[in-house]
Formats: structure tokens, sequence, C-alpha cells
RNA sequence: GCUGAGGUGGCGGAGUGGACAAUCGCAACAGUCUGUAAAACUGUCGCCCUACCGGGCUACCCAGGUUCGAAUCCUGGCCUCAGCA
């Protein structure tokens, strides 16, 4: 089975540093797994790293504003990883968009149902019971399978419609790799430092890089309020930063409970060697 | 110092005699997740018990008072802000 090491983790732990590190060890190429740094440009306000010899894949892939979802993402992902392999590279997936990383690396059989615009329109318009009422309706064991919060929630409950509605598919057999994860994590109050420190470091450039009509990314939205005059920069700075850090705890609620995950905390010396003889003996083998 | 406005839960801000442990927003905490995942959504959110059905206690600047009953009315005090000085 083809070898695939899986770097992940809360945002601003260094994840990419780390992955182009092993990269040069192993010689491996980065496929980034960030649902936000698939846009193209926007590099300070997304936090892309760079590297000049060591390539990263899916790093500005969309104009901002397109529409991209896990599906693409997989696409694209399965397609680079597959590139890798042929020059007998190891593909190290590099990201924090948890969703992205299970849909890659386990299957995922409603996937390919693909988006129904109209039918969504209509639906948008609709209220949440009558949405209930019709999933009901429809694929009632889908109902019961959802808990109450995606029951409550009307883009799920769209989204389930619209798959229910669609033909049925056999969903394709995914490429099955043998993964290593290894997720990169500190203290929330060292990586509330962290962020705060990388967001500051950042506003300059990211403030150049805001404009209006851009989706609306962390950051965006107090970055764009400062440049228009509306607030100062140490409250664009906090707003952008809390943003960062809320974020940052959705990312762990998402990875606690995936329990194949090797953690490493990135505030304690020496980390790096830990990492460095995990991988090596699962590499090795 | 005078005049006006006001002091409510971590913050903002409703409430102006009973249905108020106090709408709502933010923050916080916990969580959900199968094509928007940066998103969307759920629950909790004074303290103490609880078989989660409830029960007890302390609360709306402070001190008194009116009232069957006050965050809400009255008196005094303290403090804040705006304008005048």
């Amino acid at each position: 089975m083809n070898k695939l090491l899986v770097v992940c983790g809360p945002t601003a732990t260094g994840k990419t540093a780390l992955a182009i590190m092993l990269a040069k060890q192993w010689n491996g190429e980065l496929v980034s797994a960030d649902s936000r740094q698939i846009y193209k440009g926007l590099d300070a306000l997304t936090g892309k790293d760079r590297s000049d010899d060591i390539p990263i894949w899916l790093y500005d892939v969309v104009e901002p504003g397109m529409a991209f979802s896990v599906a693409h993402f997989v696409r694209l992902a399965k397609s680079s990883i597959e590139n890798i392999y042929k020059r007998n590279k190891l593909p190290i997936l590099v990201g924090g968009t948890g969703f992205y990383l299970q849909a890659l690396t386990t299957t995922v059989d409603s996937l390919m149902v693909p988006p129904n615009p109209s039918l969504r329109m209509v639906l948008h318009a609709a209220s949440l019971s009558s949405l209930q009422e019709e999933l009901q309706l429809i694929d009632s064991l889908r109902w019961k399978a959802m808990n109450e919060s995606d029951q409550k929630n009307p883009r799920r409950l769209i989204r389930a419609i619209e798959v229910a509605r669609s033909a049925k598919y056999v969903p394709p057999t995914m490429p099955q790799y043998d993964a290593l994860w290894i997720g990169l994590t500190s203290p929330l109050s060292i990586l509330e430092q962290r962020i705060r420190k990388r967001v500051r470091e950042r506003f300059v450039k990211a403030v150049r890089e805001v404009r209006d009509g851009l989706p609306s990314l962390l950051g965006v939205a107090p970055l764009l309020s400062y440049s228009h005059g509306n607030s100062t920069k140490e409250e664009a700075l906090a707003k952008w930063t809390l943003s960062e850090l809320q974020y940052a705890k959705r990312q762990m609620t998402w990875f606690r409970k995936q329990k194949n995950i090797r953690w490493f905390d990135v505030s304690k010396e020496g980390y790096i060697g830990l990492v460095e003889a995990y991988v090596s003996s699962w590499y090795t083998h």
C-alpha cells in the first residue's frame, strides 16, 4: 500500500514548516488540505508558507469566490498524490481542514452527488420545519440518522434532500493509503500567543490583499473595516485574532474524536526529534 | 459647582410594580459534521443540590422606605457620562 504522511492540527502550530522539513528528509512533496489556501493570492490572509525547493500542491487552485468544496478537493488531491507516487516520492498531506482530510482518506458515499442549484434555490426559501418534513418524508432513515443539531441545520437538511432525490450511486472505491497521522498542537494559551503574533505580522500585507466582494474568510471583515476607516488597527487585529482562535478551537473539536492521530506538543522542546523518530519507524517498514 | 442623562449577569444592552434568575447580541464552555467545512448548526451559560422532573439560595451601585409583592416607586448616599462653568 502506498504510504501517505498526514500532518494535521489547528492553525498556527507550524504544520507546513514541519512538513517541509520532513519532505526534505524523505524525498516528499506537500499537498495542502486547507479550505482557505486553495484560493489564489491571499497569502498573508490565509497564512501560506512556501518553500523554494519543495513543491506544495493545492495552493492557489481557484479564484476567490469560485465554487469549491470537499468533492473538488478530493479529486484534485487524488490526482496530485498519484502524480507524486509516479515520481516515487512521498506525498505529505498537510492541513487543518479535517473534513477534507477525512473525505480523502475514507469513503464518503454521497460525495458523488453533485449539487442541484435549482433545487437548492427552491429549498433555500423554505422554512426549517418544511425542510424537516420533506426529509422525513423522502428519506426517513437519513433523518433518523441525523442528530438534533443537524436536524435543525437548514444547510444540512437541504443537502440531505438533494442526495435523497438524486439517482442512487455506487460509491467508487477510494484509494487506500498506508497513512500515518501526525497531529500538531499546544496548550490553548500558547496557541493564542502564536496566533496573535502571526496575525500581527501579516497585518499590513493582508490589508493590501483584501477587497470588497471577497468571500468572507477569517479576517476579511475586520480588515475591510479597517481599510475603510471604520475601525482602528488594534480593533481589527483583535477581531481577526479572535476569529482565528475560535477557528482553532473548532478544529480541535473535530480532531479530538479522531483516534488515529499521534499528537505532538509544539511548545515542548525537542518535539521535532520525536516526530522524526516516529516517521522514521513507519517509513522504513 | 450647576443642569441633564444614567448606574442591570464577563461585556454590550432590554426590561420601568407581579408571568424575572431577568428578552436579545457578543464572549465563554461543550458539541455536531458524508459537495458551501473559512461554512452552517445544536446545547449550556448566577450559585448549590437533582433520578434533568424539578428544588433551594443569593441577585439588577449602596443604605433605608412604600407595598401582599420592587430591577422597576420614594428618600438619602456614592459613582459615571454629556452640556454649562
